[in-house]
DNA sequence: CGACCATTTGATATGGATCAAGCGATGTGG
DNA sequence: CCACATCGCTTGATCCATATCAAATGGTCG
């Protein structure tokens, strides 16, 4: 179990709000795009923290946040990253329960959670949305639990192909993250995400063209490693 | 990572069912409870597999339900544990992302999940009623993530905490799943779960009144070890 | 009482953490 | 434009928690 300590750069809270409306990328989800105001944060600023009224719900536009827990020692476990077209915060209860932070500077959609909720009482299409995404959580963090109890190697190759199914490119990846916090979503050490990365690179499973930038050479490698 | 095997006991599918309307024990969720009808399953069967339509959703009147997936290596993670009370198999998608077995023979409540959404639609009670009980599951996930980061006797020291809380008796807890049942949980081995127990009766901590029955003499120790 | 299965206990192996350098990229001041 | 400082990443050496393998114990049911 690691014991390091996370990484946090500084953090300029509430940002400057930019314009209202939807912006037109992603997948669209129809109206409830055009309920939220759009807003940019910087590289590190935090969108909302940890027991904090869980009022709004956020849909990225660009960039990429992550969402953490820090435990009372100091170890930090990043719940998710979300990418251009990722719904997050939907929290039903009163309070949220990770803190989101921007792993980019980056701009997101935000919408609030008492008119989505109101709508969806009358408007049946909103209210299934809001289960989809609620649904989709759920198994992701399903899976996320799932990931958790592998081995390095099969968390490294199913993060690399997580993040290659959700990147446009399907052959390398750009991985926004710094590899603390792949550490901290993997539940492992910097030093062994590095390490194995190496022996897939050794492999031939990779290549990392840079530190950032990862080409995929063989995804059946990793599919098989992914148990 | 434990390699380790999972156990399985006989299975009986397809149970008896019973009797219809509800019975009136554990808290009550109101409307939810009049659709249902009760239904008995003796230990180890199947209430329903990975994939299968979601189509009900079940309430525990009596006994103990996990929750479980298997890897293709064999591993096994136990998703939770429900007892009289516990609402599971509530997946809004069209299939269950696990498979669900009786810890212990037991009575559970089988509501139909089309007839509920439509009351939902209607009713925004229910629909309330719903989505708390999603926040709810979700949030047990997350915490489930958290606890598989931590070190074994953390991890030993929450299930018992988490099991004394659902139970009657603050004392002392009754389990009535077995050690690989618990391993499995907690992402362990049976070895080490009972390696653990018996350091935390050694620290006077706890005391194995009998395998399955567990005093906790220090709770606020065990608290402190929950991390 | 004897057989069987679950649990505990013991001995050893190992994957990943920790501690400690080294290295490479990025940015700053001269 | 270059020397240097800084920061994030990689690589190396060692340690340790937990897995694995194996045997002993104990509880349950015929």
């Amino acid at each position: 179990m690691p014991r390091r300590t996370a990484n946090r750069r500084g953090s300029s809270k509430r940002p400057s709000e930019q314009s209202s409306s939807a912006g037109g990328k992603g997948e669209s989800n129809g109206a409830i795009e055009l309920m939220g105001i759009s807003m940019s944060f910087p590289l590190g600023a935090e969108l909302y923290g940890e027991s904090e009224p869980a009022d709004y719900l956020y849909k990225v536009i660009r960039g990429t946040v992550r969402t953490y827990k820090v435990l009372i020692d100091g170890r930090r476990q990043v719940g998710s990253f979300y990418v251009a077209g990722d719904i997050f915060g939907l929290e039903i209860g009163a309070e949220h329960s990770l803190s989101a932070e921007a792993v980019t500077a980056c701009k997101v959609l935000v919408i609030k959670r008492s008119a989505l909720v109101s709508l969806a009482g009358r408007d049946h299409d909103v209210a299934r949305q809001l289960r989809t995404i609620t649904d989709s959580e759920l198994r992701r963090v399903q899976g996320h639990m799932i990931l958790l109890i592998k081995s390095a190697q099969e968390r490294v190759a199913s993060f690399l192909l997580e993040m290659s199914e959700r990147a446009s490119h399907h052959r390398s990846v750009e991985l926004p993250m710094s590899r603390q916090d792949i550490a901290d979503y993997l539940g492992l050490t910097i030093e062994t995400v590095s390490r194995t990365l190496t022996i897939l690179e050794d492999a031939a499973i990779i290549e990392l063209s840079s530190t950032k930038r990862i080409l995929l050479r063989n995804r059946s490698a990793l599919t098989r490693l992914n148990a």
